[in-house]
DNA sequence: GTTGGATGTCAACGGTTGTTTGCCTACAGT
DNA sequence: ACTGTAGGCAAACAACCGTTGACATCCAAC
């Protein structure tokens, strides 16, 4: 199957349509991001956002394809993956706004949630395999409730003491709790 | 100011319509739960809502009224209070599904973010103030990261390993977890 | 028994949504 | 220069939304 024809006329607007559907999507969420508003956006008809990606899911589809762009754990030494992890989360998460596209998408409708269930199971799970042989699925849960438990009260929620921490603050805090998901034991304290 | 008459025949309807939003709003969220939707649920016209509630906003401010009933943190040893809680967030959130409308809702709805941020700030960090008088407030809002991720990927995203942990397996991996917040420093791995 | 307010139903309004259809324009291949 | 096709726009469709007002019905107080 070939994918990549020679480039068309349409590819700006298509690529328009993308960026202008996945601001509205982190911003508003799936039901609140209408057609219409992302089509004024781009500058164009809302029909054409229906020529080039059939519907409005198979438009989220298109706009939240969404790469965690986990760093290789075995570049680190053991005892500071966890560090490494949320250094590299918060930093991820501030610099794409396609994690709150399917953040407040996925809490509402169901083919977001489970594209959520995807990226942390084909991504972050093959990563925790790598630095912890036990148990790496239940790990990985745990990893995603804390991180994305930072992202839900920090940039949907905006809980005011949350969102007052610095960079590094979350980090310091967060890097001891990670280690102990990754490498710890149900009952140890944190490492 | 007197709140409480005597008792009329239309309470009966009242609490209906309150159990029915509170279901709808806690499994589709503020914009897929609909006033019809509700009204049929609960077995009347969708004009009664409106007399009895004004808007579909007062519905959902008398429908999310939660209470996170936590423990007294002076009542059990230091040591232990980030078990205890953990413990009792796992329960909590298990036997009452207005947290689940609150957390679905505030997501996409301003209002209903506002109020999740009322119950942190007005209910979770006074308790965190008794037992950990140093920065109470960022300490409260980092249990806060991890509690509501909890709930977030167990009950919302419903993320497999997640959604396969027993309540035990939480509280024993979450509990050092909320005594770091607690009673931890930033730079400590251990409390 | 009559009256008056509380309780409830029915139908409709104005607005917004995702989606479809028809038509016009501009450009690339011959 | 001509033509076929891709790009783009305007209008409309059917469905659904929150909300409103007019009208029926019940029950309690006089």
């Amino acid at each position: 199957m070939q994918t990549e024809g020679r480039p068309r006329r349409s590819d700006a607007t298509k690529e328009a349509i993308r960026n202008a559907a996945r601001e509205r999507f982190a911003k508003d969420g799936y039901e609140r991001a209408t057609i219409r508003a992302i089509a004024a956006d781009a500058g164009i008809d809302p029909s054409m956002v229906m020529r080039y990606f059939g519907s409005k899911d198979r438009l989220f589809a298109a706009a939240a394809d969404f790469d965690l762009r986990l760093p290789d754990p075995l570049g680190v030494p053991r005892e500071e993956v966890g560090r490494v992890f949320a250094a590299h989360f918060v930093a991820r998460w501030d610099g794409d706004e396609t994690l709150m596209a399917l953040l407040r998408s996925a809490v509402t409708h169901p083919a977001a949630a489970e594209r959520m269930r995807e990226v942390f199971a084909g991504q972050l799970a093959p990563a925790v395999l790598a630095v912890a042989p036990d148990r790496p699925e239940q790990r990985a849960g745990l990893v995603a409730t804390q991180v994305l438990g930072v992202a839900l009260t920090r940039y949907v929620l905006r809980l005011p003491p949350v969102t007052a921490l610095e960079r590094d603050e979350i980090v310091a805090w967060l890097g001891p709790v990670l280690q102990h998901y990754l490498t710890g034991s149900e009952n140890s304290a944190t490492p």
